[in-house]
This record gives C-alpha cells, sequence and structure tokens, in this order.
DNA sequence: TATACGTGAAACCATTCGGTTTCTCATTTT
DNA sequence: AAAATGAGAAACCGAATGGTTTCACGTATA
C-alpha cells in the first residue's frame, strides 16, 4: 500500500485530526472523543497518518501521544506552487487590464 | 457521491491530468495520449473534476476542451493557511533563537 | 447519405477504504 | 497478584474507487 499526503488528507476525518493535533500533542483516546465513531477507527487513521510521515508517536507510559509534523504539510504547499505561479501572473494581467483602463479614462 | 478538491487531487492520475491542463485547455483524447490508460478513464477522472468544479468544458464542434479552473485549487491554499500560520510562528521562534546566540556571542 | 471520429454512459470487475467487533498485549492501579 | 486501562492487530463487511469493454450519440467528412 503506496501510501502519500495527498491520500491522507483526502479524508475529512483525518483532516480534522491533523487539525485537531496540531496545537498540542493527543492521545488516540482523546482524539476519538471529539469524533463519532471508535478509537479503533481513529487508530486506522492515525497508522496512515504515520505512515506518510505526518504524525508522530511519543510514547509515555501506556499511553501514546501523537504529534504533528507539521513540516511535511509543506510538501501540500510545494505542490501548489506552480498552480501560484500562474494565479498570480492572471492577477497581474488583471491588474495591467485596469491600469491600463484607468490610463485611457484619463 | 459527495465530491470535495480534496479528494479529486487524491488520485495521482488527476494531479497529472489538472497540472497538464493548466497551461492550455485539452481534449480528452489528447489528455489521454499523456497516459498509459485508456480514454475512457480518463473520461472518468474528468467527470470527477468537473462535480467538484476544478475544470469545466468547452464544447467546439465534437470536440471538449477542459480547462482548469485554477483558483478552485486557492481552496487548498486555504485549509493550508491554518499551518502557516503555525510554521511562520515556529520559524520566527527559531529566527528569535538564533537572533540570542548571535547576540550572545559578541 | 454513409462512414469515421470524438465523446460520454453503462455494465462489470478486482481492489481499496472506512468502519465495527473481537482479541491480545503492555502498563497502571487496587 | 488481580483487575482495569490504553492501545494496536486481525477478521470481517458494505461501499467506493479506478479500471476495462461495450454501447449510444452527435458532429465532421467522404
Amino acid at each position: 500500500m503506496r501510501r502519500d499526503i495527498f491520500q491522507a488528507i483526502a479524508d475529512p476525518t483525518r483532516r480534522a485530526i491533523i487539525a485537531l493535533i496540531a496545537l498540542q500533542a493527543m492521545t488516540p483516546n482523546a482524539i476519538a472523543e471529539h469524533f463519532d465513531t471508535t478509537r479503533q477507527a481513529v487508530s486506522k487513521h492515525l497508522r496512515i497518518l504515520i505512515e506518510c510521515e505526518l504524525i508522530k508517536p511519543e510514547h509515555k507510559g501506556r499511553e501514546i501521544y501523537y504529534q504533528l509534523e507539521i513540516d511535511k504539510l509543506k510538501e501540500i504547499d510545494n505542490w501548489l506552487e506552480q498552480f501560484r505561479k500562474i494565479w498570480e501572473t492572471r492577477f497581474n494581467q488583471l491588474d495591467n487590464l485596469l491600469a491600463t483602463m484607468k490610463k485611457q479614462r484619463k
């Protein structure tokens, strides 16, 4: 099963988990309390997130705190970069158009 | 079938299609030539991309040109925003740390 | 008008996904 | 030592996914 980050964030529950632990690391039980699902289901989501290195487990006695590896999210940012260039170009074109219209009105 | 943009970009072929038509609109046949798959499979991907408004068909005779609705990608950018804030904060913390170290060395 | 072409839709199939239930194991607590 | 707690693993299940093949239909072209 080849996992990648795009597949990882495709599921809304996983996105919610990511947002939830972004501020502070949490245990599976604590996470599951926020959702209408079983701890085991959450556990499966966590496994997927671990597999693509979006989160990291930190063992503390019998509890495991999962922490977001926020840098990994930059991979999405990087993918968006190619399009950001395009939409900035279009914005500039619009900007130029507006400038030209303004000039003509003078 | 509720589609959202995160699910749409989860598939690598769809991401490749998006990147391919980002520069210029293309027909299904033209797109399919770039992949090791049938035109029909591409067609199904296009349907999903249409459903979540990532692309727009433009009929021209018997051909259909699909164009990227690049603004839709900003939804991903918006989702990243919440994390961008966090990673910028961390960067600033690192920045402050480095500044402090520099000062101490003087 | 007959034929070829570009495309989407439908039917089908194997695989994956997300979920539950049950089980096992290690760590706390009593 | 025994019971309770936190957590992952396995088995199972229905639904969704991504692909193919076949078919239908409108538009060009001969």
